[in-house]
DNA sequence: GGCCTTCCCCAAGCCCGGCTTATGCTTCAA
DNA sequence: TTGAAGCATAAGCCGGGCTTGGGGAAGGCC
C-alpha cells in the first residue's frame, strides 16, 4: 500500500538527488528518509532509484511513481486549502430555515455581520414555519432553523437550542378602538371582539390563552402574513396579537399596537444539529443570530 | 497533515453511510473506522460527518474532502498499477549498449526471447566499444552494457558482472597462405606477415600477445568493422585474429580461419549497476543474454 | 598522495500511534 | 417492551517510524 508520506519522501528525494539533502527538506534524519524510502522500494516490488556514486537517480518505476506522486500530492494540498478554507470561515455555505418574522429582522442583521466579517461565506435563506422547519433540519436540508416556542417543550432536546430573544406579545387594535390609547389591556377586555390570528401555532396558543381567561376568541381571519394582519386590524376589522418582532417591522397604518395582560412571551431560537454546531460556519452564523438578538 | 489511508476511510464510510459497515468492507473493526474519522476531523480542523439517529451525512467540508479523495485515491491505484506493471514485467523497457560482435549474435537471440515471454516490455540498442559503453552504464544512459576482456582487472569492480561466454580468438588469412590449410598456427609463424587489427583494445591486446611471442606486429588497417576486417583478409592483404563470434557472425570469403596457439580467450559479459541488478526487466533481461550465451 | 568532508548504510532503542477487545449507551423495529 | 444494531469509549498490545551512534566509501582539497 503506497502511502502519501512515501511520495513525499520521495518527491523530496529526486528534486534533491541526494537523501541527506532530502532529510534536510523534510525536517528529518537522513536514516528516516533511507528507511522510508526503502519501505517504498519494497512495496513497489522493484528498486526506485540509482546510487552511483555521486548522484541519486530515479529507474524507470522511480520515474513512473514521481510523475503520479506530483499530481497526488497536488490533489492532497488542494484538499488540505479547500479544507482549510471551509475551517478557516474562507469559505463555506450555511443554509437557513427561518419563520417569517425572524427572517424579516434577526435575519438580515445577523447575514449582514456575517457578510462582513467573512466575506467568502455564503449564507441561504429559505422560510418556513417551525413544525417544517425543523424537519428540513434532521433531514439535512439546512444547517440552522430559526424557530419560536411559548413554552419549554421537549420536542427539541435532540438539538442544540441557542435562545436568541424573547419577544413579547401585543395586542393590535384599530386606532379608534376604545381602548386604542390604554397602556395596557386585558385580554378578557378583548373577549367579544372579532379576531385576526397568524400561524396554525400562533392560533392555537391565542386560543389557550384566551381560554385561560375564560373566553373563546371568535376567529374570523387567519393568515400568517403579518403586514396583512395589520391591514385588517387598519380597517377596523378586528383585533389581533402578534409578536413584538412582526410589529416592529410592519406599518401598521390605521392600528395601534397596545401591552397586553397577562403578559404573554415567546421564545425564538436558533436550532441545529449537534454534530453541525462545532461546524466554523455554523458557529460563526449562530453568533450572528445571537448578536442580533440581543440587539 | 492528510493521509492517504484517512481518504480511503472516508470514502468508505461515504459510500455505505455506516462506520460498521464501512469497517465491513476495508476489513477492520467499527473502532478503528470511528477513530480514523475522528483523527481526520481533528486534523481537518471541523466536523465532516453528521450522525442524525439513523444515517450518516456528510458536512460540507466532508463532500469536499470525498470530492477530492475521489480524485487522489484513483491517482494512488493509477500508480499502484503501473508500479505492478513493472515489477511483473507487462511494461518496462531496458536500455542495452552492446559492442558490435556482440550485438550481431547475443543480443538478436536474447531480445527475442525476452520479448516472446514479456510482450509488454521494450529493449532498445545502441553500440558501443567497452570504455565509451561503460561510461554510458555509470552515466545512467542504459542499464545494461555487453562488454569484454581479455583478463580479469577491477576496473569493474563497482558493477554487476555477468559472464556469458568466452570466446576463442581464431586467426584469419588468406586462403592462398600457406598456413590456411593448418589445424592450428603459432601466432609466431605470422610475426613478419602485415596485420589488420579490430578495436583499439583488441589491437592493443594482439600487441601484447606477439611481444609476448617475441615480435612486434605490423599493423597496416586497423578497424572495429569485422566484415572489413575480413573482406581485406580475403583480398590478401594481411591476417588478422578474430573473436570466433564475430566470425561465426560474418561471411569471409577467400578467408580461412585457422585456431591459434597459444590460444587466446576473451571473456564477454554484462554489465549493470548494482541497484539495477535487481529491476525485473534488467535481471530478465540478464537471464535470457546469460541463456543466449550458453547456446 | 594523504587527509577531510560528505553521504549512505546498519543496528539498537525509544516512543508514538493504530488496532483490537470489551463494555455501555442510544436508537430503531418487531 | 424487548432485542438487535450501531456508535463511543477505555484499556492494552503490537508494530512501525524516528532518533542516536558508529562504520565504510567516495570525492575534493591542500
Amino acid at each position: 500500500m503506497i502511502e502519501a508520506r512515501h511520495l513525499r519522501v520521495l518527491r523530496a528525494v529526486a528534486a534533491t538527488g541526494s537523501f541527506s539533502a532530502a532529510a534536510r527538506e523534510l525536517g528529518c534524519t537522513q536514516p528516516a528518509v533511507s528507511q522510508q524510502m526503502k519501505a517504498l522500494e519494497s512495496s513497489a516490488g522493484t528498486p526506485l532509484l540509482v546510487r552511483t556514486g555521486r548522484e541519486m537517480r530515479l529507474t524507470e518505476a522511480g520515474e513512473a511513481l514521481a510523475r503520479h506522486a506530483a499530481g497526488i500530492l497536488a490533489g492532497l494540498t488542494a484538499a488540505e486549502e479547500e479544507v482549510a478554507a471551509l475551517a478557516g470561515l474562507r469559505a463555506g455555505r450555511v443554509r437557513l430555515v427561518s419563520f417569517p418574522s425572524g427572517s424579516s429582522t434577526l435575519v438580515p442583521t445577523a447575514v449582514a455581520a456575517m457578510r462582513a466579517d467573512h466575506p467568502g461565506t455564503r449564507v441561504s435563506l429559505v422560510e418556513a414555519e417551525p413544525p417544517r422547519s425543523v424537519d428540513m433540519l434532521r433531514a439535512g436540508d439546512c444547517e440552522i432553523a430559526l424557530a419560536f416556542r411559548y413554552e419549554p417543550s421537549p420536542e427539541w432536546d435532540d438539538l442544540v437550542v441557542r435562545p436568541l430573544l424573547t419577544d413579547r406579545l401585543v395586542g393590535l387594535v384599530p386606532e379608534d378602538h376604545p381602548f386604542a390609547d390604554s397602556a395596557e389591556i386585558g385580554i378578557g377586555t378583548l373577549a367579544g371582539e372579532p379576531w385576526i390570528a397568524g400561524c396554525p401555532r400562533c392560533r392555537r396558543h391565542l386560543v389557550d390563552v384566551c381560554e385561560a381567561e375564560g373566553f373563546t376568541p371568535r376567529i374570523d381571519f387567519a393568515t400568517d402574513d403579518y403586514p396583512a394582519v395589520a391591514g385588517l386590524v387598519g380597517a377596523g376589522l378586528g383585533v389581533a396579537v402578534l409578536p413584538e418582532l412582526a410589529v416592529e417591522s410592519v406599518r401598521h397604518k390605521g392600528a395601534r399596537a397596545v401591552r397586553l395582560a397577562p403578559e404573554v412571551r415567546r421564545e425564538v431560537v436558533a436550532l441545529t444539529l449537534p454534530d453541525l454546531e462545532p461546524v466554523p460556519a455554523v458557529a460563526a452564523m449562530l453568533d450572528r443570530l445571537e448578536a442580533a438578538g440581543r440587539r
